[in-house]
DNA sequence: TTGTAAGCGTTATCAG
DNA sequence: CTGATAACGCTTACAA
């Protein structure tokens, strides 16, 4: 059988009430019942029924992460980090996937909401808050992450490439290109519009305006970045910005066919992600993204809400993308 | 307040008993009865605590999954499936990521086993069975998958492509084919091992014997499967197999970099992955993992051990790659 | 400085 | 056919 916390205290002659503050440090005991107590646990091998303690607490030591793809570099960033930071705090993490299918994402997180986790961190598919509220409790701890939403009712980290994305393309003016072509892909989310911005007004902003001439507008499914890379190639350009990392990635695979090399017959602002390893052989500059960071003050952020039952409050907290330069390295 | 099991009792004028017999169909109650629980059930909108219920059961209500690479598309594959059936079964799915880590991997399985979760599905980073055992205890629910071990005492899952393989590699010699270059990689490993055992049987077996000349290793650090695919093509191989995803990709990066086409300069068999759909224009024959069905094998059989209390057989189930040739669409 | 005992919300064992 | 009631293992007033 288990050894529980009655029989570390019939082993040191004490009550459970002793045994259990000496454990949670939750009232004095002197030192020498301390002692008595940690040998005989020690002794017993015992260790606490977190099933029971979260019981007989109301809680159930669970955090859900949701994400639109679970299969992404970006969302098994964010679920590390999240994990690091929960689990200290005694939390189990579970994952769930949401398949970019705002129905699903409602129905898990109304049964998610529903008693069986402690908290939610949501990286959500929806686009208005609105579709989302009638799944959530009022009072319930929720972060969203990585999307903005207007009229949101809780804390929300976002992360904003404007600056980074700026410099970039600033560097690449400085460094004398004169076309510099924008790879945009899904305008109608709020973070690729701003990255359009971006580009626009850097370019704007150094006299280089052509209008919409090279900017090209891919979509996952009928137009890939690699088509419109070809597109920019064709038009002239001598450097090509990109609104996302899986966006560098296809512009690289176009370049690579065909036989054109970074740094000699065309230059690239990228984004960080995970699968530059391929690639190391040339280094590009790039956007990075603090998605560790991110990841790690929604789990705080969700532990204050939990812990210290700080209402959830409506504030966005921003962090910034940070521009590096060619040949410099990631920062860790 | 939260409506729990007394209120609908009280609501309805019957015991608790009887409101947990008519939840759980533990045990006959009249019809008459029945409706009137149920109604008050409804009516109150009470939902059972899970939290409660599962410390009664002694049980955690969660399972471990541990995968070496969180972010690898099969561990996404794997963790799909298995989420669904064991959510089906009213589990909750954890996962945890062991880095490749033997040590780590150990560790976490220390703590999981230790009374955090009622069972652990391990797709281990470790070679020998010993290594592990002494982070389990005895009669742990427990699951391996994906890599076979010596002196295992659990259920395993693996999936052979032997035969895919062989079928593969046939089907290229009778299409006229008579240099057949194979990537292989990590020859340490099991699997690999297997596979580059049955490209060279049907080599042999139909007479294109060369020894050695037409194998080439592949490393992920030092030397990558494009090389290897170069140095192939350039040994004149007509055809080339692989022995994994990773390598089949990699493969036909360099030869568009180096604008070959598949289907007319040179033929390739690979293995069936989540990104082909970057390559769909260019179909390709290949071998076809059942990672979907191991995975949903594993959590019945975790559930057969939990609920059933099977004691855990070191039974092996071997599931067997298909080949898909040329043109015809994956199996769902 | 420590002990006693009342729960937390279920399930399950007895009786009836 | 159904009801009381004792557990499950722990935390935490309230007492002493």
């Amino acid at each position: 059988m288990k050894v529980k916390i009655t029989d570390v205290a019939k082993e040191c002659g004490v009550s459970i009430a002793t045994v259990s503050h000496v454990i949670n440090g939750t009232r004095y005991v002197s030192p020498e019942t301390t002692q008595k107590v940690q040998d005989a646990i020690r002794k017993l091998g015992y260790q606490p029924d977190i099933g029971a303690r979260n019981f007989k607490k109301g809680r159930k030591g669970l955090i859900a992460l949701l994400v639109p793809d679970i299969s992404t570099s970006r969302s098994a960033t964010i679920f590390k980090q999240l994990d690091e930071v929960l689990s200290a705090a005694g939390f189990h993490l579970i994952v769930a996937n949401t398949n970019r299918d705002p129905e699903k994402e409602r129905e898990q997180l109304k049964i998610l909401c529903s008693g069986v986790v402690d908290g939610v961190v949501l990286f959500t598919a929806c686009k208005r808050f609105s579709q989302l509220s009638p799944a959530i409790p009022r009072d319930f701890p929720l972060v969203f992450i990585d999307t903005p939403l207007n009229d949101i009712l809780y804390p929300s980290l976002l992360i904003s490439s404007y600056t980074a994305l700026y410099q970039g393309v600033e560097d690449l003016i400085r460094q004398g290109h004169t076309r510099i072509g924008y790879i945009c892909d899904q305008v109608d989310l709020a973070y690729s519009a701003e990255r359009l911005d971006a580009y626009r007004t850097a370019i704007r902003d150094f006299g280089l305006d052509l209008g919409e001439e090279l900017v090209v507008y891919s979509d996952r499914k009928t137009h890939g970045a690699h088509v419109c890379a070809k597109e920019l190639m064709e038009k002239g350009c001598t450097a090509i910005a990109v609104s996302n990392n899986q966006s560098a990635t296809d512009a690289m695979k176009y370049l690579s066919g065909a036989r054109l090399q970074l740094g000699r017959d065309v230059e690239l602002l990228g984004f960080s992600g995970n699968d530059w390893y391929e690639y190391r052989t040339e280094s590009i500059a790039r956007v990075s993204q603090p998605v560790k960071e991110m990841a790690r003050m929604a789990g705080q952020q969700l532990l204050e809400q939990i812990e210290a039952g700080v209402p959830a409050q409506p504030r966005t907290t921003v962090l910034h993308s940070s521009y590096i330069p060619k040949h410099k390295k990631e920062d860790a």
